[in-house]
DNA sequence: GCCAACGTTGGC
DNA sequence: GCCAACGTTGGC
């Protein structure tokens, strides 16, 4: 099947992508999502190999700060059942069930200088992008190619 | 810090 | 099953 592209928003003050790259093996579980379209992707269309932007958002200027690649395809989220994570879903556990899914992500590629939501809202290619929509919340977004190769080529790549 | 947009919850 | 109220996200 052929490569998906993603966009996986974070917060830099809880889990930057120079967390990621610190991180054993540059590889991370991506818990704590608690949204149902996002988990059906997780679970549903993440591939191994996959490419995915790190976004950090809930900062002065937002941006796209690199590239993950998955690393392990959707599972249910330990942290979810877990009372001591701040992701626990009480719920979940008292049903037994755990609805929630995850996937691993790399670290593949820093940007030099990240791409910041500005530069993405004045590049006319990317005008559609879901990521720069008012009020779109989704933590894990589909990206096209085209608009992952149009990043890309706005970006300053070099290998971790 | 403000507030618009969104998803979820719960009363009816 | 509708929809108002609420909590959260996240840009600005």
């Amino acid at each position: 099947m052929a490569k998906k592209y993603w966009l996986m928003k974070t917060e830099p003050s809880v889990f930057s992508f120079e967390d990621l790259v610190k991180a054993p093996g540059k590889t991370t579980a991506w818990e704590g999502v608690r949204n149902y379209q996002a988990r059906n992707l997780m679970r549903d269309e993440f591939q191994l190999g996959d490419l995915a932007f790190i976004y950090h958002s809930g900062i002065a200027e937002p941006e796209i700060a690199g590239i993950a690649e998955i690393a392990k395809t959707g599972y249910a989220d330990p942290f979810a059942m877990d009372s001591k994570s701040k992701y626990y879903d009480a719920d979940a556990k008292k049903k037994g069930v755990n609805p929630w899914f995850l996937v691993d992500v790399r670290a593949k590629k820093r940007f030099k200088k990240s791409v910041t939501r500005s530069e993405l809202k004045n590049c006319k290619a990317l005008a559609g992008m879901m990521v720069l929509r008012k009020g779109a919340r989704l933590s894990v977004q589909p990206v096209t190619e085209a608009e992952f190769k149009t990043i890309c080529e706005l970006s300053d790549l070099e290998n971790v």
